[in-house]
DNA sequence: GCCAACGTTGGC
DNA sequence: GCCAACGTTGGC
């Protein structure tokens, strides 16, 4: 058994929010088009791995809760769909293109650890999410950037 | 609404 | 394989 790792997942909260996944309780997370998100859903995460809800394109931007990975990596339904808006008309059952995970709501914060919060904490130097130009939806977090981010609880 | 940053596409 | 054009992300 892998060791479990920890992660971070946006999400705009007027289309998919915290409280959303707390109604919900598991959610297969739809629609991510980028290799490099992708790659890390398909090859790094596991069943149980911490999983960081951040709410991003919002008035608040920040981490809003906590989840869990919940299922190993299969592929987005969405992508087959010519309805969806995530269709991809280039992938096909046999070669999916796109994977996805369920993810499980474990608890939403006592409040949002903002953003702003995160770029003036010393012990997030490096950290992905403040990098500059990084739009990755789906990133890796160590565990003393998750120690440090949730002790801003 | 603006715009910087970056990924993808497609012509060559 | 290069690279310009284009589309998207996401903070502000």
């Amino acid at each position: 058994m892998a060791a479990m790792r920890y992660w971070l997942m946006k999400s705009e909260p007027d289309v998919f929010s915290i409280d959303d996944l707390a109604r919900a309780k598991v959610e297969p997370w739809t629609g991510v088009r980028n290799y490099q998100a992708r790659n890390f859903m398909r090859d790094g995460m596991g069943v149980g791995d911490g999983v960081l809800f951040y709410h991003s394109s919002c008035e608040v931007p920040g981490v809003a809760g906590i989840a869990e990975v919940a299922s190993a990596a299969y592929p987005d339904p969405t992508q087959f769909d010519p309805k969806s808006e995530y269709y991809d008309e280039r992938s096909t059952r046999d070669d999916p293109r796109w994977m996805l995970v369920d993810v499980a709501f474990r608890r939403k914060l006592k409040r949002v650890v903002t953003l702003a919060e995160l770029k003036a904490q010393p012990g997030l130097d490096g950290f992905p999410l403040l990098q500059r130009g990084n739009r990755l939806s789906v990133l890796p977090v160590t565990k003393a950037q998750w120690q440090a981010i949730l002790a801003l609880e």
